[in-house]
DNA sequence: ACAAAAGTGTTTTTTATACACCCATGC
DNA sequence: GCATGGGTGTATAAAAAACACTTTTGT
């Protein structure tokens, strides 16, 4: 137990930082997409940045997320944390770097890219260009998250507005899990039977076709399935 | 972005540890326990320690596990990862703790407690002492999460022999999830439908009663069902 | 009137649940 | 031969999946 202190088992400092993988939906044009900054070298990382003295690893992600978008509402969520020796390459022998990693999802409707030194822009899941690192493989651990999360978990009313129409509830849906995840008319059947989406009595116009029911979530009635799984899908 | 360095944004050094919720199985006591060690105040605390200088943090964990018990099969995953401010009682201005959490689940018959300086023991999750710091709540999250797992992955055959009898694994699920989860003969059936277990053709005999048929998991028959949701339950 | 979007209903298939019952072994 | 643990089958209920159809709006 009381080992002679080696080269090997001796303790060393951390320098900690969070990345974050954040997922925009584009409801309207069918779209996801992750944030990206470019590197300068062709290619391209995750949004990040070290610790602070004073913060936590949760204010950490989301100083960074506001200091590249404005945002309403979003969800967030610590995601996994990357530590191993030679994951940095400005790792020496007496300073390792640990990255604790988050997902986050917001609808692009509601963002507002704000550009700083570096050039950070929007990228499809389905064609990311080359990153640095173990970024790729961060962003399919997170979008793999995501998707189970959207399933379980009611992770699209967070990032919703308050009211909202089943159809754009069902556009979120498809755009993280795919569209043959479930029909239309299935999936709004199964949901209204819940009776966590209450009618707000308001309508809407969306151009052409008969009005939109307004729905509101109520988390109290959604209490009893918190810890049940599959709700949606 | 290049604001002043204040004593509130400025970065500084973590040191950074494992701690580890072992959960372990005992099946014919249909006991769920989990392993903790004595701080010497009364209150008792999780497995863990910091990492050394060139292990990964799976590494650490499983060093600090084989520090403490003698196990031939067990699973082992990243939990959560706690470095909010104040924390840990070492902490000052210059320097921060972190702690990467694990899950591990063993089976009580193969393991054994190896006794070091500090008294390590097991203790029943329904019946926990009072622990230290915020690791009740890392306990409650790990059994969450192994609660999940084993729903949705293959994990009881980590943890189980090559061979093993339908009667054991549905033991495992009935003792994390609880017995009503379903009914054992409804269980053997799904399970043997989805056609990744496979008869050996061995029986084995427990005292009285119909000797019980020994099956093996087969993970390559398991892999259509790999990122499927809700495969056991 | 007709296309577009929203919303309802029906039929078929699959899966879950609750049991009752049969089989092989030790004592 | 009967208690014990192992294993099979069936009947019913519920849910998922597929898809046809109606309703309300703009043009």
């Amino acid at each position: 137990m009381a080992a002679p202190s080696t080269t090997l088992n001796r303790v060393i400092p951390f320098q900690v930082g969070v990345e974050i993988v954040v997922f925009s939906i584009d409801i309207t044009a069918d779209n996801l997409q992750v944030l990206l900054g470019e590197t300068g070298c062709g290619r391209w990382q995750l949004p990040g940045a070290e610790i602070q003295a004073a913060e936590s690893l949760e204010q950490a992600a989301d100083r960074v997320l506001r200091q590249t978008l404005r945002v309403d509402n979003l969800y967030l969520e610590q995601l996994y944390t990357f530590g191993g020796p030679g994951r940095d390459s400005r790792e020496t022998p007496y300073q390792r770097y640990l990255a604790v990693s988050y997902v986050a999802l917001v609808r692009l409707q509601t963002t507002t890219l704000l550009q700083e030194h570096r050039t950070v822009t929007w990228h499809p899941v389905q064609a990311l260009p080359p990153l640095v690192g173990d970024h790729r493989q961060i962003v399919a651990y997170g979008y793999r998250r995501l998707r189970n999360k959207l399933e379980y978990s009611p992770v699209a009313f967070d990032i919703l507005p308050e009211e909202f129409t089943l159809n754009e509830l069902y556009q979120v849906y498809t755009l993280v899990l795919g569209p043959q995840f479930s029909d239309y008319s299935n999936f709004r059947t199964r949901l209204l039977k819940l009776g966590f989406l209450v009618d707000t009595g308001h309508k809407i116009c969306r151009g052409a076709g008969r009005p939109a029911t307004l729905y509101r979530f109520d988390r109290e009635a959604f209490q009893p399935y918190q810890n049940q799984p599959l709700v949606f899908v």
